[in-house]
DNA sequence: CTGAAAGCGCTTACAG
DNA sequence: CTGAAAGCGCTTACAG
């Protein structure tokens, strides 16, 4: 018999028990006694004696398995950012004994797709999941926490009854934005134009919505010529900018993009024109994306924690899953400005 | 009662048949009558009714999981490459029905880790698994196959007596570093130096001897000053360059580097020293990264097809744990050079 | 074509 | 402290 087939039976005659006893002894039940534990241990140990998941799971167990859903609009499978996010889930999921189901949806709109994660969850498959890159409210999201379902969701806020099952997280981007305009300002900068973010995220949002209350604290104007379109994408700075120069009126002396990626992008066309960073015109970015440091030239951008904010999520939704500590439901995290070398004084 | 905690009893009795019935019609058993088909798929719909995964596994079902084991010597973790590998194992599963349970092994030597590692195989968690980047022989995954499990494993070759249960996978890095060493040859180079990968590595051998190889087609002479030790990370390639202008000799003409983030630390180290690539030395990469075409000067390297490589890999494993067409054991892949301005003609 | 029943490998009240 | 037994939600020969 190949090791891997042993099943408690199997284990409970060889230690000369029964399988209740087997099940207390893996289970930790107070009322062994240590010899039969050791005995039991012993058999256990010697034939590479593992519990069936799913066995175990049917028993009423946990999977010990959470979701974690990428929702990529454009290009977040390409970029080193989700690998990070990626990579906190699993490493800190793992240190609390737990295990990650990765899925990436493409489509939100796709219904196959849909009822795909919809069946992993109803499936049991994952005690709970983990969402990023949701728009502000997505329906078959909201499904699954009507049913009960333990979910967090990455980039939004509370509503105003709030679920127990349901975990947000979300950083201060108001904060960020009004330190991004109030360095703009301080250098002496009045004409300031923005990129957006997908409008559809909560991110996008608040961010713009930071600049415009960012602005009129710092008492400048802003100038809808200046306010372009874009959706989180390196791609869309391009497009923005080659709109913004296309547009041939006066610029603005300073640009803040939605996240570095897009500054990487507004950067890179407006090179391609012949226009200089930061010579004739200031970026700012948000995020500070692992390559931002290494940029030419090195972008100035609001620091995110990307990581950290992960780790959170992951272990609140844990802590909720094993129904401990049922306090936090929301989690914030501020940003703060890292200074390099795409702004300069006018 | 919560449609998410309906079973296939309820189905049954709503839909007036059996639970067996139920279960062939999920199971597209051919047996069933349209009409009885559709009377149980119609309340298997509007129940939102999916069997339990668990249940289905205990039954004899397959998990339809497989793991992705992520050997994390170095920054595997904090490189897009990662990224990319994960998100093709994870779309070409899903294709086919199968989810992807990640793991990150950070110590190959830590007992609790690898132990870990096993009981997700012995659990059952898993249909198969797929390893990147472990060493030419891990014990731990020789134990997993004696034990019968699937296990893919990427940049191996396959053994003497390979069994029907181990998929390898490898790049022919020997013709990767022929085309290196041929085009330097090309353009004049005599004196090529090389800063090696990790040499646990299939990958890290293979393209040392092909250098060496290549080298004495061409008639070169390897000088060992120039042969320097590395891991695949980019601090190595920083490390080597130390090394090599420390030791204050005659400098190589042309430099290649294990792989691109070496080729990254090496030509950043340089530069430091005032060296300029391609002006003063040129250097070629391998892999072809996604950083290296935005790299300043632009990488010259040797492609390599990781997501096609992954795609095979993943749709192999799920070939033999569904046990068809179990032809195809080792998967091997060519590479070609890219041509862009890192390198110069003496 | 379909249902009753056994069985997958666990856990956990229950009884002693 | 420990075992016998029920039960978790499925699938699949088996019998009809």
């Amino acid at each position: 018999m190949k090791k891997s087939e042993v099943n408690s039976t199997a284990i409970a005659r060889l230690a000369g028990v029964s399988r209740s006893t087997v099940s207390r002894v893996i289970n930790n039940y107070s009322n062994v006694p240590t010899e039969t534990r050791d005995k039991v241990m012993k058999v256990i140990q010697q034939y590479n004696y593992f519990p069936n998941a799913s066995a175990q799971a049917l028993a009423g167990k946990r999977s010990r398995t959470i979701g974690l859903f990428l929702i990529d609009q454009g290009h977040v499978a390409g970029d080193i950012l989700t690998n990070m996010l990626i990579v906190s889930v699993i490493a800190h999921a793992s240190e609390h004994g737990y295990y990650v189901l990765t899925h990436i949806i493409r489509h939100t709109k796709d219904t196959e797709v849909i009822k795909n994660v919809r069946e992993i969850f109803y499936q049991r498959r994952i005690d709970g999941g983990i969402f990023i890159g949701a728009a502000i409210r997505e329906p078959f999201i909201e499904e699954l926490i009507e049913e009960g379902f333990t979910v967090g969701i990455f980039d939004q806020e509370l509503p105003e009854h709030p679920e127990p099952n349901r975990i947000v997280s979300n950083f201060n981007n108001d904060s960020g934005m009004k330190q991004a305009v109030a360095y703009l300002a301080g250098l002496g900068h009045t004409k300031i134009g923005v990129i957006n973010g997908d409008m559809k995220r909560l991110s996008g949002q608040t961010k713009y919505e930071g600049f415009l209350m960012a602005m009129r604290m710092c008492g400048l104007e802003v100038n809808p010529d200046w306010v372009l379109d874009g959706d989180f994408n390196e791609s869309s700075g391009v497009h923005a900018m080659r709109t913004l120069l296309g547009k041939g009126g006066e610029l603005p002396t300073a640009i803040i993009a939605a996240n570095d990626s897009v500054a990487f992008g507004a950067i890179r066309e407006l090179k391609e024109h012949g226009v200089q960073v930061p010579e004739d015109i200031s970026v700012i970015g948000f995020d500070d994306h692992a390559l931002s440091a290494k940029h030419h030239p090195a972008l100035t951008t609001i620091r995110v924690d990307f990581s950290g904010m992960l780790k959170r999520m992951t272990l609140c939704l844990i802590a909720r899953i094993e129904d401990k500590t049922p306090v936090v439901r929301e989690i914030s995290l501020d940003c703060s400005l890292v200074v390099r070398d795409s702004c300069r004084r006018v």
